[in-house]
DNA sequence: AGTTAATAGTGTCCGATAGACACAGTGTAC
DNA sequence: GTACACTGTGTCTATCGGACACTATTAACT
């Protein structure tokens, strides 16, 4: 799998097999033959319970038909392969965005709450952050979530980029700290860092001074909050800056 | 591989045999069999020249003991297994940071080249990103970036763990960029974005109208500057934000 | 110098995995 | 009622990571 072999592109206009998956541009109703006994979203919810109980490693095909009661083979009559049931997995992972309880609020509280929605669902899936890497098809609820941050900035005075450039900015950030989130469980970036390189440092502060001072520095004085908290409000301070640019140069639109 | 067994943590008290490959600590030198026709730098080139190459998938035991002449199984003599290879290959990939042109400069500047320099590591060898998700153990030279950013951080009135979450912030949004870039190879966020999106966005105007209409003002615009720029500007504007406010707090130190 | 033992590289084997393919049962359209 | 498309299964293959036994090499010890 994940190999870079072609993937569709022949007839279908583009669309590789796995965008038709995602997109649910499935097959015609009017079948002829047994009735399937599964779902997509039946063995993509399989594939999330395998991954999120035992890892991505876990995941295998086998695995998954056995979760949902039929054998290996049987998978691949609805998923062209294992990239597939990944992606549609992913999918399924990250859901719906959470509906803006204010979509009237202003955008940083809104961006602030989706930020944190992201966070939670990349927290308890966090084989998704393995599984996101490389490029591979987007999904409707991925762009969902896009979506979601894109409106949050509407009308803000920002450009079209602009608005793009912040929600990937905010995605970034979001998966770099699960990510350091999942592997140490639970704890923040020092947290995350210490783990590992707390007894190398030990040994060798003369090799990486600084280092070594910020980590004594940041033990006595109490960690003070977290990296996601840190991250995102450094960025949103930061696009703050822009916003309010952007409004005094052009304050009457 | 990858897989979540234990490794070593016996009676070498915690060090995993991938950490002392990482720093080191090898083997005593007087030893007695024959020589070694390799050394782990070499291999660990080896390995980053086929995942340069081929990519991550193409990279196996097989290929890369043929990359060196050897067999499969003579690798094993070096590394206890491909987890370890592949944390060889991340360093060797990584390098050490570039040594800091002014030192005496202010903290800004030197961060954003030092941001810059790290996002270049990760376009050479994108293979890297996909690389060093999960837990994983950290090499001397992975260390000695964040001693650089952390370093250049000093003196600026943050705190131990503010200066260790600016670093990670920022290792973050070069990560995340680096990968959207390896997506489409050569293109900002948006151009990444668009790459896969841009029919279906088009079909689905109406169920993602901010992200449609985002995608068509920034279409027009042109493109104003790539999404590594974007956000380098927006973080650091907000940790300079946070720099001046611990600055007036205590000015005097 | 001769012996011993630790080490290096090789060949062979094994288990797990993704996927191909042929086959038998099933249910709809004609 | 019949043909045919479709579903799930069993079998087979290629590839990969890794275990293990074996031979060749070379430094340490007597």
């Amino acid at each position: 799998m994940t190999d870079t072999r072609e993937r569709g592109g022949g007839g279908d206009g583009g669309w590789s097999p796995a965008l038709a998956l995602l997109w649910g541009t499935g097959r015609p109703v009017g079948r002829r033959g047994p009735r399937p006994t599964l779902t997509l979203d039946a063995i993509a919810r399989a594939g999330v319970a395998v991954a999120d109980a035992e890892g991505l490693a876990a995941l295998t095909m086998q695995r998954t038909a056995a979760e949902v009661g039929v054998t290996k083979m049987a998978l691949y009559r609805y998923v062209p392969g294992k990239d597939e049931l990944v992606a549609l997995m992913i999918e399924a992972a990250m859901g719906e965005p959470p509906r803006d309880a204010a979509p009237k609020d202003a955008w940083r509280p809104r961006l602030d709450a989706w930020a944190r929605g992201l966070f939670e669902r990349f927290v308890r899936h966090s084989w998704a952050l393995e599984a996101i890497v490389g490029p591979r098809p987007m999904g409707p609820h991925e762009l969902a979530w896009m979506e979601a941050a894109v409106a949050a900035l509407a009308g803000c005075g920002l450009g079209g980029g602009e608005r793009l450039d912040v929600a990937a900015t905010l995605v970034g950030h979001v998966r770099a700290v699960a990510q350091q989130h999942a592997a140490v469980a639970g704890g923040g970036a020092e947290e995350a860092m210490a783990e590992g390189i707390a007894p190398l440092l030990a040994a060798r502060r003369e090799q990486f001074p600084a280092l070594a001072e910020a980590f004594a520095s940041a033990a006595h004085e109490g960690s003070g909050g977290d990296a996601l908290d840190f991250g995102l409000a450094r960025i949103l301070d930061g696009v703050e800056l822009l916003v309010n640019a952007r409004r005094e140069a052009a304050p009457g639109e």
